[in-house]
RNA sequence: CGCGGAGUGGAGCAGUCCGGUAGCUCGUCGGGCUCAUAACCCGAAGGUCGUUGGUUCAAAUCCAGCCUCCGCAA
Protein backbone atom coordinates (compact mmCIF):
# COMPACT_ATOMS: atom_id res chain seq x y z
CA UNK A 1 0.00 0.00 0.00
CA UNK A 2 0.80 3.83 -0.61
CA UNK A 3 0.85 4.92 3.05
CA UNK A 4 1.80 8.60 4.11
CA UNK A 5 2.91 8.93 7.67
CA UNK A 6 1.81 12.28 9.45
CA UNK A 7 3.55 12.56 12.93
CA UNK A 8 5.77 14.72 14.47
CA UNK A 9 7.72 13.74 17.84
CA UNK A 10 9.50 10.99 19.41
CA UNK A 11 7.01 9.02 20.13
CA UNK A 12 5.82 8.25 16.74
CA UNK A 13 9.35 7.77 15.50
CA UNK A 14 9.32 3.84 16.57
CA UNK A 15 5.84 3.66 14.54
CA UNK A 16 7.53 5.57 11.51
CA UNK A 17 10.80 2.71 11.71
CA UNK A 18 8.27 -0.11 11.45
CA UNK A 19 6.55 1.26 8.48
CA UNK A 20 9.99 1.83 6.97
CA UNK A 21 10.45 -1.23 7.41
CA UNK A 22 7.33 -3.03 6.44
CA UNK A 23 6.52 -3.63 3.32
CA UNK A 24 4.12 -0.73 2.42
CA UNK A 25 5.56 2.28 0.51
CA UNK A 26 5.89 5.25 2.76
CA UNK A 27 5.19 7.53 0.48
CA UNK A 28 5.64 10.80 1.91
CA UNK A 29 5.73 12.59 5.65
CA UNK A 30 3.96 14.86 7.50
CA UNK A 31 5.56 17.01 10.34
CA UNK A 32 5.15 20.35 11.64
CA UNK A 33 7.04 23.20 10.28
CA UNK A 34 10.35 23.78 12.22
CA UNK A 35 10.12 25.54 15.56
CA UNK A 36 12.47 27.82 16.85
CA UNK A 37 13.83 26.27 20.04
CA UNK A 38 16.23 26.63 22.72
CA UNK A 39 18.57 29.56 24.15
CA UNK A 40 19.49 31.06 21.00
CA UNK A 41 16.08 30.41 18.80
CA UNK A 42 17.86 27.91 16.99
CA UNK A 43 15.43 26.53 14.40
CA UNK A 44 14.53 22.61 15.77
CA UNK A 45 13.59 20.07 12.92
CA UNK A 46 10.94 17.30 14.56
CA UNK A 47 12.26 14.03 15.25
CA UNK A 48 9.93 12.55 12.17
CA UNK A 49 11.83 14.79 9.92
CA UNK A 50 14.99 13.63 10.81
CA UNK A 51 14.33 10.08 10.37
CA UNK A 52 12.31 11.08 6.95
CA UNK A 53 15.53 12.52 5.61
CA UNK A 54 17.56 9.67 6.66
CA UNK A 55 15.44 7.28 4.72
CA UNK A 56 15.48 9.90 1.53
CA UNK A 57 11.78 10.16 2.06
CA UNK A 58 9.91 13.23 0.88
CA UNK A 59 9.00 15.75 3.75
CA UNK A 60 6.35 18.12 3.67
CA UNK A 61 5.63 20.54 6.58
CA UNK A 62 2.66 22.96 6.03
CA UNK A 63 1.38 25.08 8.32
CA UNK A 64 -2.00 24.76 7.73
CA UNK A 65 -3.64 21.28 6.34
CA UNK A 66 -6.74 22.90 5.22
CA UNK A 67 -4.71 24.85 2.60
CA UNK A 68 -6.32 23.95 -0.81
CA UNK A 69 -2.80 23.00 -2.37
CA UNK A 70 -2.06 21.18 0.60
CA UNK A 71 -5.27 19.01 -0.13
CA UNK A 72 -4.38 19.14 -3.86
CA UNK A 73 -0.99 17.92 -2.58
CA UNK A 74 -2.12 14.54 -0.63
CA UNK A 75 -4.33 14.13 -3.58
CA UNK A 76 -1.55 13.82 -6.62
CA UNK A 77 0.26 11.39 -3.62
CA UNK A 78 -2.53 9.36 -3.56
CA UNK A 79 -2.30 7.13 -0.97
CA UNK A 80 -4.01 4.34 -0.19
CA UNK A 81 -3.68 5.06 3.72
CA UNK A 82 -2.73 7.75 5.81
CA UNK A 83 -1.19 6.83 9.01
CA UNK A 84 -0.90 9.70 12.37
CA UNK A 85 1.15 9.41 15.16
CA UNK A 86 1.51 12.40 17.37
CA UNK A 87 1.31 14.85 14.52
CA UNK A 88 -0.56 18.16 16.05
CA UNK A 89 -3.07 19.13 13.51
CA UNK A 90 -6.15 18.31 13.28
CA UNK A 91 -6.98 16.46 10.21
CA UNK A 92 -10.18 18.40 8.01
CA UNK A 93 -13.27 16.06 6.16
CA UNK A 94 -11.26 16.81 2.66
CA UNK A 95 -8.71 14.84 3.72
CA UNK A 96 -10.43 12.30 6.03
CA UNK A 97 -11.75 11.06 2.87
CA UNK A 98 -8.89 10.78 0.34
CA UNK A 99 -7.39 7.41 1.04
CA UNK A 100 -9.69 4.32 0.45
CA UNK A 101 -8.73 2.25 3.46
CA UNK A 102 -9.07 5.55 5.79
CA UNK A 103 -7.01 7.47 8.19
CA UNK A 104 -5.40 5.34 11.37
CA UNK A 105 -4.40 6.93 14.36
CA UNK A 106 -2.72 5.63 16.76
CA UNK A 107 -3.10 7.14 20.45
CA UNK A 108 -1.12 6.44 23.61
CA UNK A 109 -4.41 5.97 26.20
CA UNK A 110 -6.78 3.04 26.39
CA UNK A 111 -9.69 4.98 24.57
CA UNK A 112 -12.02 6.54 25.14
CA UNK A 113 -10.29 7.47 28.61
CA UNK A 114 -7.68 10.03 28.05
CA UNK A 115 -8.27 11.46 24.72
CA UNK A 116 -6.43 14.62 24.15
CA UNK A 117 -2.40 15.55 23.50
CA UNK A 118 -1.15 14.57 26.74
CA UNK A 119 -2.58 11.01 27.65
CA UNK A 120 0.11 9.22 29.25
CA UNK A 121 1.71 12.13 31.33
CA UNK A 122 -2.29 12.51 32.63
CA UNK A 123 -2.96 8.76 33.22
CA UNK A 124 0.44 8.99 35.53
CA UNK A 125 -0.63 12.06 37.58
CA UNK A 126 -4.01 10.53 37.77
CA UNK A 127 -2.16 7.63 39.80
CA UNK A 128 -3.65 4.79 36.90
CA UNK A 129 -2.36 0.97 37.24
CA UNK A 130 -3.30 0.54 34.04
CA UNK A 131 -2.76 2.07 30.22
CA UNK A 132 -2.27 1.01 26.86
CA UNK A 133 -2.36 2.19 23.18
CA UNK A 134 -5.39 2.30 20.84
CA UNK A 135 -5.73 2.66 17.20
CA UNK A 136 -8.55 3.87 15.49
CA UNK A 137 -10.30 5.16 12.40
CA UNK A 138 -9.78 8.70 12.68
CA UNK A 139 -12.73 11.17 12.11
CA UNK A 140 -13.45 14.46 12.69
CA UNK A 141 -13.27 14.63 16.42
CA UNK A 142 -10.72 14.70 18.50
CA UNK A 143 -9.56 11.10 18.91
CA UNK A 144 -12.96 10.07 18.81
CA UNK A 145 -13.00 7.59 15.81
CA UNK A 146 -14.12 3.82 16.10
CA UNK A 147 -11.44 1.28 17.78
CA UNK A 148 -9.66 -1.04 15.15
CA UNK A 149 -7.24 -3.14 18.11
CA UNK A 150 -6.08 -2.07 21.86
CA UNK A 151 -3.15 -3.04 23.37
CA UNK A 152 -2.92 -2.76 27.89
CA UNK A 153 0.20 -2.60 29.93
CA UNK A 154 0.39 -2.28 33.55
CA UNK A 155 1.73 1.27 34.85
CA UNK A 156 4.83 0.47 37.03
CA UNK A 157 4.50 2.12 41.14
CA UNK A 158 7.86 3.76 39.95
CA UNK A 159 7.31 4.67 36.31
CA UNK A 160 7.78 7.96 35.20
CA UNK A 161 6.26 9.87 31.88
CA UNK A 162 9.01 9.50 30.37
CA UNK A 163 9.90 5.39 30.94
CA UNK A 164 6.23 4.45 30.26
CA UNK A 165 6.53 7.13 27.11
CA UNK A 166 9.39 4.46 25.53
CA UNK A 167 7.36 1.63 26.15
CA UNK A 168 4.12 2.83 24.85
CA UNK A 169 5.78 4.08 21.30
CA UNK A 170 7.11 0.69 21.10
CA UNK A 171 3.69 -1.02 21.68
CA UNK A 172 2.24 1.24 19.53
CA UNK A 173 4.51 0.93 16.79
CA UNK A 174 3.52 -2.86 16.83
CA UNK A 175 -0.14 -2.54 17.02
CA UNK A 176 0.11 -0.26 14.10
CA UNK A 177 1.43 -3.05 12.11
CA UNK A 178 -0.81 -5.43 13.86
CA UNK A 179 -3.39 -3.11 12.50
CA UNK A 180 -2.39 -2.79 9.44
CA UNK A 181 -2.37 -6.39 8.15
CA UNK A 182 -5.87 -6.68 9.94
CA UNK A 183 -7.08 -3.84 7.89
CA UNK A 184 -5.39 -5.81 4.42
CA UNK A 185 -6.80 -8.59 5.58
CA UNK A 186 -10.68 -7.16 4.68
CA UNK A 187 -11.29 -8.45 8.28
CA UNK A 188 -11.31 -5.04 10.31
CA UNK A 189 -13.84 -4.48 13.17
CA UNK A 190 -14.58 -1.55 14.25
CA UNK A 191 -15.59 -0.44 17.75
CA UNK A 192 -17.82 2.64 18.19
CA UNK A 193 -16.23 4.26 21.16
CA UNK A 194 -18.43 4.98 24.10
CA UNK A 195 -18.79 8.96 24.94
CA UNK A 196 -20.30 8.29 28.41
CA UNK A 197 -16.40 6.86 29.24
CA UNK A 198 -14.41 9.04 27.95
CA UNK A 199 -12.20 11.94 29.80
CA UNK A 200 -9.77 14.41 28.34
CA UNK A 201 -6.16 15.15 28.99
CA UNK A 202 -5.19 18.29 27.72
CA UNK A 203 -1.74 19.52 27.37
CA UNK A 204 0.46 20.47 30.03
CA UNK A 205 0.85 23.95 30.84
CA UNK A 206 3.27 25.62 33.50
CA UNK A 207 0.27 25.47 36.21
CA UNK A 208 -0.03 22.10 36.46
CA UNK A 209 3.83 21.63 37.01
CA UNK A 210 4.11 23.63 40.28
CA UNK A 211 3.58 21.35 43.43
CA UNK A 212 0.58 21.99 45.44
CA UNK A 213 2.33 21.38 49.07
CA UNK A 214 -1.63 20.95 50.49
CA UNK A 215 -2.23 17.58 48.05
CA UNK A 216 -1.37 14.40 49.48
CA UNK A 217 1.95 13.25 49.34
CA UNK A 218 0.48 10.44 47.10
CA UNK A 219 -0.68 13.11 44.74
CA UNK A 220 2.25 15.16 44.73
CA UNK A 221 4.46 11.94 44.14
CA UNK A 222 2.15 11.13 40.95
CA UNK A 223 2.50 14.49 39.47
CA UNK A 224 6.20 14.20 40.14
CA UNK A 225 6.58 11.09 38.02
CA UNK A 226 3.81 12.46 35.46
CA UNK A 227 5.96 15.51 34.33
CA UNK A 228 9.36 13.87 34.28
CA UNK A 229 11.11 14.36 32.43
CA UNK A 230 9.29 17.26 30.86
CA UNK A 231 7.83 19.20 32.17
CA UNK A 232 8.75 18.63 35.36
CA UNK A 233 7.10 19.34 38.72
CA UNK A 234 8.57 22.65 40.23
CA UNK A 235 8.03 24.69 43.32
CA UNK A 236 9.91 27.90 45.22
CA UNK A 237 12.95 27.20 47.22
CA UNK A 238 14.09 31.39 48.53
CA UNK A 239 12.61 33.11 45.61
CA UNK A 240 14.68 29.94 43.04
CA UNK A 241 12.72 27.61 40.85
CA UNK A 242 13.07 24.37 42.27
CA UNK A 243 12.10 21.52 39.60
CA UNK A 244 11.83 18.10 41.46
CA UNK A 245 12.41 14.90 39.19
CA UNK A 246 12.04 12.04 42.14
CA UNK A 247 10.16 11.47 44.90
CA UNK A 248 8.91 9.24 47.68
CA UNK A 249 6.13 8.88 49.53
CA UNK A 250 7.44 9.24 53.08
CA UNK A 251 5.78 7.90 56.52
CA UNK A 252 2.96 10.22 57.81
CA UNK A 253 3.95 13.14 60.05
CA UNK A 254 2.43 16.73 60.71
CA UNK A 255 3.79 19.82 59.49
CA UNK A 256 2.77 23.00 57.71
CA UNK A 257 2.53 22.29 54.19
CA UNK A 258 5.70 22.82 52.12
CA UNK A 259 7.58 22.57 55.50
CA UNK A 260 11.09 20.78 55.55
CA UNK A 261 10.87 18.23 57.80
CA UNK A 262 14.18 16.41 57.70
CA UNK A 263 17.56 17.38 56.06
CA UNK A 264 18.79 13.84 55.62
CA UNK A 265 17.20 12.41 53.88
CA UNK A 266 15.24 15.39 52.40
CA UNK A 267 11.68 15.52 53.69
CA UNK A 268 8.78 18.08 53.45
CA UNK A 269 5.59 17.94 54.50
CA UNK A 270 2.22 17.57 52.36
CA UNK A 271 -1.23 18.01 53.22
CA UNK A 272 -3.35 16.13 55.05
CA UNK A 273 -0.88 14.93 57.69
CA UNK A 274 1.51 13.36 54.85
CA UNK A 275 4.88 13.80 53.84
CA UNK A 276 7.48 13.25 51.05
CA UNK A 277 11.20 12.59 50.17
CA UNK A 278 13.08 14.35 47.45
CA UNK A 279 15.30 12.29 45.96
CA UNK A 280 16.26 14.12 43.24
CA UNK A 281 16.00 17.43 41.67
CA UNK A 282 17.60 20.55 40.05
CA UNK A 283 17.87 24.33 41.37
CA UNK A 284 17.93 26.76 38.67
CA UNK A 285 21.08 27.53 36.77
CA UNK A 286 22.13 24.23 38.15
CA UNK A 287 22.59 20.69 37.17
CA UNK A 288 20.51 17.94 38.40
CA UNK A 289 21.48 16.02 41.13
CA UNK A 290 20.49 14.34 44.29
CA UNK A 291 19.03 15.44 47.21
CA UNK A 292 22.23 14.77 49.49
CA UNK A 293 24.17 16.52 47.08
CA UNK A 294 22.53 19.17 47.46
CA UNK A 295 21.86 19.71 50.82
CA UNK A 296 25.79 19.45 51.23
CA UNK A 297 26.26 22.59 49.65
CA UNK A 298 23.23 24.47 49.90
CA UNK A 299 22.36 25.24 54.11
CA UNK A 300 18.92 24.35 54.13
CA UNK A 301 17.17 24.28 57.26
CA UNK A 302 14.73 22.34 59.11
CA UNK A 303 11.48 24.60 58.82
CA UNK A 304 11.78 26.40 55.73
CA UNK A 305 9.13 26.14 54.02
CA UNK A 306 9.12 25.40 49.86
CA UNK A 307 6.32 26.61 47.28
C1' C B 1 22.26 39.00 17.87
C1' G B 2 15.51 37.00 22.95
C1' C B 3 16.54 37.43 28.91
C1' G B 4 19.45 35.38 32.86
C1' G B 5 22.69 31.92 35.87
C1' A B 6 27.07 28.70 36.33
C1' G B 7 32.29 26.28 35.53
C1' U B 8 37.12 26.30 42.35
C1' G B 9 40.75 18.68 44.88
C1' G B 10 36.27 12.71 43.60
C1' A B 11 30.76 15.24 44.96
C1' G B 12 27.98 19.69 46.43
C1' C B 13 29.26 24.74 47.60
C1' A B 14 31.89 29.52 49.77
C1' G B 15 35.57 32.97 48.32
C1' U B 16 35.07 37.21 43.12
C1' C B 17 32.03 43.60 44.55
C1' C B 18 37.07 45.93 47.97
C1' G B 19 43.43 41.68 43.61
C1' G B 20 48.08 39.65 48.14
C1' U B 21 49.00 32.00 52.03
C1' A B 22 43.01 27.63 48.63
C1' G B 23 38.16 27.55 52.60
C1' C B 24 33.35 24.71 54.11
C1' U B 25 30.22 20.23 54.21
C1' C B 26 31.03 15.32 52.48
C1' G B 27 33.78 11.36 50.11
C1' U B 28 38.57 8.60 49.87
C1' C B 29 42.98 6.60 52.56
C1' G B 30 45.52 5.73 57.43
C1' G B 31 44.99 5.62 62.77
C1' G B 32 42.00 5.76 67.41
C1' C B 33 37.42 4.82 70.41
C1' U B 34 33.59 0.92 70.52
C1' C B 35 30.61 -5.53 71.37
C1' A B 36 29.61 -2.75 66.98
C1' U B 37 28.43 1.18 63.29
C1' A B 38 26.57 4.80 57.96
C1' A B 39 28.15 7.37 64.89
C1' C B 40 32.40 9.95 67.35
C1' C B 41 37.87 11.59 67.72
C1' C B 42 42.89 12.30 65.32
C1' G B 43 45.77 12.56 60.89
C1' A B 44 46.86 12.35 55.48
C1' A B 45 46.53 12.48 50.29
C1' G B 46 44.23 15.15 46.47
C1' G B 47 43.25 21.67 43.07
C1' U B 48 48.10 24.91 36.80
C1' C B 49 40.39 27.90 40.46
C1' G B 50 36.82 25.87 32.27
C1' U B 51 40.22 27.91 28.35
C1' U B 52 43.28 31.77 25.72
C1' G B 53 45.21 36.45 25.90
C1' G B 54 45.52 41.42 28.47
C1' U B 55 46.30 44.86 32.92
C1' U B 56 49.50 44.43 37.43
C1' C B 57 55.20 43.79 41.54
C1' A B 58 51.12 40.24 42.30
C1' A B 59 44.92 37.54 39.30
C1' A B 60 40.17 32.29 41.36
C1' U B 61 39.28 37.68 42.00
C1' C B 62 39.83 43.18 37.18
C1' C B 63 39.33 43.47 31.31
C1' A B 64 38.49 40.99 26.38
C1' G B 65 37.65 36.63 23.44
C1' C B 66 36.46 31.37 23.19
C1' C B 67 34.52 26.44 25.04
C1' U B 68 31.02 23.72 28.05
C1' C B 69 26.66 23.28 31.24
C1' C B 70 21.87 25.17 33.13
C1' G B 71 17.05 28.19 34.14
C1' C B 72 13.41 31.36 31.69
C1' A B 73 10.97 32.68 27.38
C1' A B 74 9.12 30.87 22.64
Amino acid sequence: MRVIFMGTPDFAVPCLESLIRSDDEVVAVFTQPDKKKGRNYMLAPPPIKELALKYGIKVFQPESLEDIDTIKLILELNPDLIVVVAYGKILPKEILNIPPFGCVNVHASLLPKYRGAAPIQWAIINGENITGVTTMYMDAGLDTGDIILKSETKIGVDETSGELFDRLSTMGSKLLIKTLNVIKSGEVKRERQIDKYASYAPMLDKSVAKINWKDSADKINNLVRGLNPCPVARTDINGKLLKIYKTKVYEPMCGRPGEVKSVKPLVVACGNNSAIEILNLQLESKKRMSSEDFSRGNKINMGLILG
